[in-house]
DNA sequence: TCATTTGTGTATCATGTACGACACACTACC
DNA sequence: GGTAGTGTGTCGTACATGATACACAAATGA
């Protein structure tokens, strides 16, 4: 389930293969924890990081901020935001969509997107 | 902000009016907390319960489980999980939906819903 | 070879979350 | 006028969250 450590490791040693400021320490310090903070969180020894720290991570290694936040077992706080403000109508699209194969869901996006309909 | 304890008390109270089984204290022992507990909370004086707890709440009261949690602060776990099985798919869509009319996202669930598209 | 850099083990901590226990004073009712 | 029910004040607590600090041994590199 926790394979956000792993990941991270995974995703940070091939940057590290060829640019060597991806070691451990440098990435801790780029994003503003210590060393042995996120050894703990790459090995599993810890939990996911809070949300902020989540996304600095994300970002630094070149990766989307709300995939690394799922596999955190987070939503974006903006998200969630967004649908408190209309909990009735978003909690029934989304529940609505829990089964609806990507292309769908795809598609609703562009037509939303693209406005005019 | 925390408009939770007091739009609690107030349906709760006129609940009450006509029924006095919706006594602070009987509903408190209904949805299985203590009554201190409960009369902190429709204060304002402790935060809005865990999510379990603010659902059955609001289901004793009448109300959508849904509304509660976005007075509560929170989104519904089970929401949440169908989010982070898709993060980009559903960060996009609801990004996108931000600042769309009640109209235009109510429109959308009724045309997945009715399947055939 | 020797300084630097690297990853990690251990200990610790501050704050927040989510309540329970108990006693108290007031009101309602019969 | 006693008993039952009502809301509340105070205190405590168990556990989770999100980290820091420091020391250490191994690898690296000039």
């Amino acid at each position: 389930m926790s394979d956000f450590g792993s990941t991270t490791r995974r995703i940070r040693e091939r940057l590290r293969a060829d640019d060597r400021r991806f070691s451990l320490r440098q990435v801790a310090r780029r994003i503003g924890v210590e060393p042995a903070y996120l050894s703990k969180i790459e090995r599993g020894a810890a939990a996911p990081p809070s949300e902020a720290t989540t996304v600095r991570l994300a970002k630094e290694l070149g990766q989307d901020p709300d995939v690394f936040l799922a596999m955190a077992g987070k939503v974006s706080s903006d998200l969630q935001e967004i649908i408190r403000k209309r909990p009735r109508l978003f909690a029934e699209l989304i529940r609505e969509l829990k089964e609806a194969p990507d292309e769908a869901v795809f598609r609703i996006v562009r037509v939303v997107r693209d406005g005019d309909w």
